[in-house]
RNA sequence: GUGGAUGUAGCUCAAUGGUAGAGCGCUGCACUGUGGAUGCAGUGGUUGAGGGUUCGAGCCCCUUCAUCCACCCCA
């Protein structure tokens, strides 16, 4: 590779095999969305970094955005996540909207981040939501919305599973164990760290932010106790609900799941691959606070996001990825010589004319060539209009798969092939 | 931002410090109305870049860039 202009660092090239892909988990996330009745909407993808400011965590908005000032020189910011667009978008048409939201969205987020396997500068997401509804029951309708969304493309239960907890739970059993509520943010950290770390760094770190000795052992056992969400009445409502949508095998209790974001307030989700090679496929939870943080009347609000990246990655190892070669016209009209050329053109546009997706090889060329370029790119038939079909009002059409070759009367074609599509 | 690994043909990779190679691909021919198979021939490189050591560097040293991986953080 000698001076070809590289591409920016952390941005992916999508060919059209990986295009293929990421309209295919688009067209998912679509349908899971329609399904359960929410509607699409999009924000900018330029926004000021005020917005983000007031509720995005520390790190995400002084280290991990891509600022730049604009020629009147305001400070723009490439959305690195859009739930403070959603949060201004609710909140600047309040009275007008109907109650409860339900939104989703997929679209290109940037963060200036060292790339790495599942992560890049970027990328895209799916976000979901519903505004306006604070019960157990909305939160068990998201977890179900995610557990559809794993299944539908194509993942069982076996290779990925959706932890759910309640950080009001986890705030209550905190408090029980006598730790300072300055410390809380900070022990919400160990413990969503707790699996990532070996053992005595983790304790080694739970000390240095202040916890005794017992309080450690505590911590432990709490978020290995698996029976901890019977203490939470909504818990208990969440996974009642969650049994009625028969989604519950994708669908599991996690006492160690916290969130590292700050502004979850209840519920919280995250997904995992069984296999633990990879990190989180998406995460999400309750904001109640969000929408009041940009200046809205305070509102209810619940929902998770999705990167394409991991969820891409899994679906590679598995295998469970689509066939990316359909997107190919099935059909192919050679051009035998110059002569006939314009009849093909005529003959490619009958063709389409009767719904069909055919491609027409540009120029003239040796038949040799065209069928090899035929079968290369994907092509199903190809199809042949020389001097001998044209006296006879005929074309031949050759199956590139088993290498039978008919010749049809062109009147009849657009069927005929039709036919051989479907068998 | 911190730490580690790797950069050789379009791709995947070889080459005790001593003439840069193979497979696949690509192009052509056998095969002027037909792809896949086979055979033959051809195309292929400033060894990421720059400097140093050496009689001699793809290989050793330094710098730099890029990619990948882990940490941080998170989709």
């Amino acid at each position: 590779m000698k001076d070809v202009i590289r591409s920016v660092k952390g941005t992916k090239d999508y060919y059209p095999e990986d295009m293929a892909v990421r309209t295919w988990l688009y067209q998912i996330m679509r349908q899971v969305s329609e399904s359960f009745g929410y509607e699409e909407y999009e924000g900018p993808l330029l926004e000021s970094i005020e917005l983000y400011v007031a509720k995005s965590g520390e790190e995400l908005v002084e280290k991990q955005s891509y600022v730049f000032e604009d020629r009147s020189g305001d400070r723009i910011t490439l959305r690195p996540e859009l739930t403070p667009t959603l949060a201004r978008m609710v909140a600047s048409r309040q009275n007008q909207l109907t109650f409860p939201l339900r939104w989703w969205s997929f679209g290109p987020f940037w963060r200036y981040e060292r790339p790495q396997k599942g992560r890049s500068r970027e990328f895209f997401q799916w976000n979901i939501d519903m505004i306006g509804d604070g019960s157990p029951q909305a939160d068990a309708e998201l977890a179900a919305i995610a557990a559809t969304f794993l299944k539908e493309t194509g993942l069982k239960p076996e290779q990925a599973k959706i932890l759910v907890n309640d950080r009001r739970l986890m705030e209550a059993e905190i408090v029980q164990l006598g730790i300072d509520d300055g410390i809380r943010p900070k022990v919400y950290q160990i413990i969503d760290r707790r699996d990532k770390m070996k053992q005595e760094a983790w304790e080694e770190h739970a000390a240095e932010i202040g916890l005794s000795n017992q309080q450690i052992e505590q911590v432990q056992t709490l978020i290995q106790n698996k029976d901890l969400w019977k203490n939470s009445d909504n818990m208990q409502k969440f996974f009642e609900a969650v049994d009625a949508y028969s989604l519950d095998d994708y669908i599991e209790y996690a006492p160690h799941i916290i969130r590292g974001l700050d502004y979850y307030t209840g519920t919280v989700i995250e997904a995992w691959d069984t296999s633990g090679d990879f990190r989180a496929i998406f995460g999400g939870g309750r904001y109640d606070d969000l929408v009041s943080s940009v200046g809205g009347q305070p509102v209810t609000a619940a929902g998770f996001a999705v990167g394409n990246m991991v969820i891409t990655l899994l679906l590679e190892k598995l295998g469970l990825l689509p066939d990316t070669s359909k997107s190919v016209a099935p059909i192919m009209v050679t051009i035998f010589d110059e002569a006939t050329q314009l009849e093909a053109l005529k003959l490619s546009t009958e063709l389409r004319s009767a719904g069909l997706k055919v491609s027409t090889y540009p120029s003239p060329d040796k038949l040799g060539k065209q069928f090899k370029y035929a079968n290369r790119v994907g092509a199903r038939f190809a199809v042949v209009l020389g001097p001998d079909e044209i006296a006879q009002e005929q074309i031949a059409v050759k199956d590139l798969g088993s290498g039978d070759q008919n010749s049809v009367a062109r009147a009849g074609a657009a069927d005929h092939i039709r036919k051989l599509l479907e068998a």
